[in-house]
DNA sequence: GTTGCTATCTATAATGG
DNA sequence: TCCATTATAGATAGCAA
């Protein structure tokens, strides 16, 4: 829809990549409002920029009401979303039928342990997760992402980091 | 946007109204996707079609992860907006256990199913390591690490994102 | 609920100021 | 660093199946 097709694929050039969101952010807004009157329907939309900022749109309803009633469908739009609670039920009980089978015939690995076992992976994962999330925040830095709120301490701590990295790098080069 | 130009206005006729929806539906999912992927954000949508039905869209991350973000970032953008947010994370936060839990016990529940889901699991976690690796490697090179033999390429590379970020949080100061 | 057609309206990429 | 313009690509209203 301009004077060049594009492909849709991730924008490389920050700054064009930023006007384009602005643009298109304007055309979503219009057309989930446009859609939510014709068709009078609940509709929310939430978005983080770009720069990180966050911007939403709900309709008539409040978008706690919105979220309230996609909470409360869930478990029944089983075939669309992974996150079933039906399914889920009947997994468990299943699961719970043949570990007990199991622990009946055979004396290893019981419904417990198997839960433990995948308990630990889970936290395991959680731990990755959570210094992964550490180190993205450290690349944000890095990278000049100015779009949470920072206090001056924090802002010049990150000052002293990049200037640290990069008069390393000025010498190695 | 059609033969006619429209009145935005609820559509009374629902035959009608159905049918916009319907077309209206696919065009908006296809411009949040478009969004989602030109600029690399983290996005979501929900609506219930005339019929009550849930459509929903979210970008990479899953819409738990992004309703997670944005409650993280309500309190400091829009405190206007009323949300009951220990309601909305509690439902969140079993949402997520849940479909953890769901993930684990998966729709068969033999054995191998329940073994497969701790390859899966740990499979899960080599991912995750593989990318903290990465992530790490990238944080010791904006840090400047020296150590490791780079063209003069990929040198000023790492001094043309330094100085941006520099920039951004310069001006931020 | 959906699809195909097509004249028409709308969004927007590139450009200019 | 932004708004305005404009030529195109894209979306869709009305109709029919």
């Amino acid at each position: 829809m301009g004077r060049a097709k594009i492909q849709i694929k991730r924008i490389e050039n920050m700054m064009n990549r930023q006007v384009t969101f602005s643009k298109r952010r304007n055309g979503l807004l219009k057309k989930v409002y446009e859609l939510s009157i014709l068709c009078d329907i609940d509709i929310a939309l939430i978005m983080f920029s770009p720069a990180g900022k966050l911007v939403m749109f709900s309709s008539k309803k409040s978008f706690e009401d919105i979220l309230t009633r996609f909470l409360a469908d869930l478990p029944q739009n089983q075939r669309e979303i992974k996150c079933n609670e039906e399914l889920l039920q009947t997994s468990l009980q299943k699961l719970n039928y043949e570990s007990s089978l199991a622990s009946q015939c055979s004396s290893s690995s019981s419904r417990d342990s198997i839960r433990k076992n995948i308990e630990d992976l889970c936290n395991e994962i959680k731990e990755c997760k959570i210094k992964l999330e550490e180190d993205t925040k450290k690349l944000r830095i890095l990278h000049g992402d100015v779009s949470k709120k920072l206090s001056m301490n924090e802002v010049e701590e990150h000052e002293v980091i990049l200037n640290e990295a990069l008069s390393k790098v000025l010498q190695k080069k």
